[in-house]
DNA sequence: CGCATTTGACCCGCGC
DNA sequence: GCGCGGGTCAAATGCG
């Protein structure tokens, strides 16, 4: 069932790991109890960059060469860990956080704060997993409660890529959720933090799902 | 009425 | 420097 998995180790202040479930009947890679949890666990062995990009007919040589030389073929899946990404830095966000504008930034407006957390925000890279499953629907029940908080129409694709927030309080793990555009049957889930509490206990979580939840966060 | 979702605007990073 | 594309915000809207 897991035929698929991508990993490229390029920065290990960064985690992700993409799992392919193109055949799972029960479409969940948290709640399900049927995934093979070793197997899972010895993909999910490995560290791989930041964010996880399809790549498509746009893409730039230089990128198609990068899969290639990583992955040997041109690989099916078509998606890759871009590390040029991989910029953000902690140092940035010290300097966000402080002035860095000598003279003249001790005026701090709401515009201004606003801005800087924004930056602080984005320059914070947490650990992330990404899932491809094969689902009807596009939000897997992972035994959580999300919000969603955004829409974006991904370039080459026909399918919106969806923003989820978790909801509970000083949470900030987010998760993305997007269709594959070469078969729209598929969902890419992208986990992005690690959540500071348990699943939501209202849920009818597995024995499984707890133990993939413990696993990966 | 409160909470979740939608959606257009905005910001930032990156490539050219 | 500029434009593009991805990610986020927040007001408007929907829904129970």
């Amino acid at each position: 069932m897991l035929n698929q998995s991508l990993f490229e180790d390029q920065d290990m202040s960064s985690q992700l790991g993409f799992f392919a479930f193109s055949s799972n009947p029960y479409n969940l890679p948290f709640g399900c109890s049927q995934p093979s949890l070793k197997t899972l666990t010895a993909v999910a062995g490995s560290l791989a960059a930041d964010t996880q990009t399809t790549l498509s007919e746009s893409a730039t040589q230089k990128q198609k060469e990068d899969v290639t030389s990583h992955f040997g073929e041109p690989p099916q899946l078509r998606s890759l860990q871009r590390s040029n990404a991989n910029l953000w830095a902690w140092g940035e966000v010290n300097d966000c956080m402080n002035s860095k504008k000598n003279g003249g930034d001790n005026y701090l407006g709401v515009a201004t704060i606003k801005m800087k957390k924004i930056k602080a925000r984005r320059k914070v890279r947490e650990p992330r997993f990404c899932f491809k499953t094969l689902s009807e629907v596009d939000v897997l029940d992972d035994g959580y409660k999300w919000r969603k908080y955004g829409q974006k129409v991904v370039k080459n694709t026909q399918h919106p890529r969806s923003y989820y927030r978790c909801t509970q309080d000083n949470c900030r793990v987010k998760k993305r959720v997007e269709r594959l555009a070469e078969d729209p049957r598929m969902v890419i889930t992208t986990y992005e933090g690690r959540h500071i509490h348990s699943p939501s206990q209202d849920e009818d979580d597995s024995q499984a799902s707890s133990q993939m939840n413990n696993f990966f966060w």
